[in-house]
RNA sequence: GGAGGCGUGACCGAGCGGUUUAAGGUGUCAGUCUCGAAAACUGAAGUACGGGUAACCGUACCGUAGGUUCAAAUCCUACCGCCUCCGCCA
């Protein structure tokens, strides 16, 4: 959410914004709103004055006790009060109404992108940042689903039988390989990146999917629970950035990094015959999350870092990767700057996602109401995320760039230790 | 699932219709004392919205949402959360 106040002191700083990403918000309903709602305000607060001054004064009256002179004006008193209670009544409706009007719209704007931001409406506005590794060389290797299925380590049709397509089961040394992945990622950045583990739970109310920015927007998106009004996480970002929900963080304690594995839940909804083949876009599968809460001025700092986190896995498992800045036009909902993380797969021939950074800056702050107390003064503090990793697209780009000549899979040395020391997925022999 | 208890400021905790301006304590900040610190003492200090150059004034906020009343932290209803006991299951 953006400050309320920018609406009434600075719309043009919104529109402008507004603009640069290509977001379409009636601005000029939600100013005229806020304008009537102040009105209603102000009169209100008037009468809601008059009655305070009137109960004080048959508070007075009531004291005086046994003289009955007092006795009759505290009556005649409250007989006159009795009518500013139903003006007020029906003010306060007025004014709620309005401002529920006003909410629910402003829970619908985006965040402005941040100044740095690059210009463009859509993904090919992008900029490359940099490039890490060196293209695969060599002979194409094999499609990373053909190599997957002939080394058994996963089962797409029976995954499809028992829930529906984009569910896949991992099966043996493929759901170890997955397991050591997200192990790896886990314990790497306990260890090295100063991340404190989370494992939050997975179905989450609608509160705290309006405050990371999934709700009131994105419903058709989101797995529910009807029976208990609760969504499956579509992300851990949601869980673990609402754990602070309400709450008024230490400012000695910032910053505040978290890093949580959670299966994710995706409907896809508007991506319907996108990627559809495989795993490279599925309706489950799992991640590595980590979030971070930082004083505002600190926040960008913070976003490099968790960039760099997020890269350094990368590096350590050999993979040829591209980082993104995205344009203005390709910004997610919530996010002021973003970054993606590309892994190049040789064999289908591009760049996959498997991670986005992002900062949010206060926007899901002030929805999810967590704030800080800095120089005596408590204000909203930033949030950003960033997988680190999610694993199918990984997993991809693993089968793809360390296969062998006969289709077997080089395991990574960072993830043997998690492989019992297996070095090597070998192919069957035929 | 059944019965009972409890949700109050950054934290603990009193208040259970009207001088509440939410007592008291802890913690925080400033001052006194000290070479400096601790302790002690004195003082300051909530959030949001609106009005005003400002001092300040008004309004709202005691889990959430309704209701009763001239007036609600206080009474009523529902919901949410936590705790205790019982039952059931691991």
């Amino acid at each position: 959410m953006l400050d309320p106040r920018l609406y009434r002191e600075d719309v043009d700083t919104i529109r402008r914004g507004l603009e640069r990403r290509g977001a379409k918000v009636d601005l000029d309903a939600m100013v005229n709103i806020d304008i009537e709602k102040r009105k209603i305000n102000g009169s209100l607060d008037q009468l809601k004055a008059e009655r305070n001054a009137a109960s004080d004064k048959i508070a007075q009256l009531k004291r005086a006790g046994n003289d009955p002179a007092a006795a009759e004006a505290a009556k005649q008193a409250i007989e006159k009060t009795r009518s500013l209670g139903d003006e007020i009544k029906a003010q306060q409706d007025k004014f709620d109404d309005l401002e529920n009007r006003f909410r629910e719209m402003a829970l619908m704007v985006p965040n402005l992108p941040h100044a740095t931001v690059p210009e463009g409406r859509s993904a090919a506005e992008n900029k490359v940042v940099s490039e890490w590794g060196e293209k695969f060389s060599g002979p194409k290797p094999k499609h990373h689903l053909d190599a997957g299925k002939e080394l058994g380590l996963f089962d797409f049709e029976r995954g499809a039988k028992i829930t529906g397509s984009g569910f896949p089961i991992y099966v043996g040394l493929g759901a170890r390989l997955e397991r050591a992945l997200l192990n790896f990622f886990l314990d790497y950045h306990v260890a090295n990146h100063g991340f404190t583990e989370i494992s939050p739970p997975v179905l989450v109310n609608r509160q705290a999917m309006i405050g990371t920015g999934q709700l009131p927007k994105f419903e058709e998106d989101m797995y529910q629970v009807a029976a208990d009004g609760l969504f499956l996480v579509p992300t851990a970002e949601v869980p673990v950035t609402n754990m602070h929900a309400n709450e008024i963080l230490d400012a000695a304690a910032l910053p505040i990094a978290y890093a949580a594995y959670t299966t994710c839940f995706r409907r896809e909804a508007g991506a319907w015959g996108k990627d559809t083949r495989g795993f490279l876009r599925l309706h489950q599968f799992d991640k590595v999350e980590m979030v971070m809460f930082t004083e505002p001025a600190k926040s960008y700092a913070a976003h490099e870092h968790l960039r760099t986190c997020a890269e350094t896995l990368l590096q350590k498992l050999g993979l040829h990767y591209r980082v993104i800045e995205l344009c203005a036009g390709d910004l997610g909902f919530g996010a002021a700057k973003c970054y993606d993380l590309e892994v190049w797969a040789p064999a289908e021939e591009r760049w996959l996602e498997v991670s986005s950074v992002s900062n949010f800056e206060d926007f899901q702050a002030r929805r999810a109401n967590i704030r800080t107390k800095l120089d005596g003064k408590t204000q909203y503090l930033h949030t950003l995320n960033g997988s680190g990793l999610a694993t199918p697209r990984v997993l991809v780009a693993l089968l793809e760039t360390h296969q062998t000549a006969d289709g077997g899979l080089r395991i990574p040395e960072v993830l043997r230790p998690y492989m019992g020391g297996l070095t090597e997925i070998k192919a069957k022999k035929k």
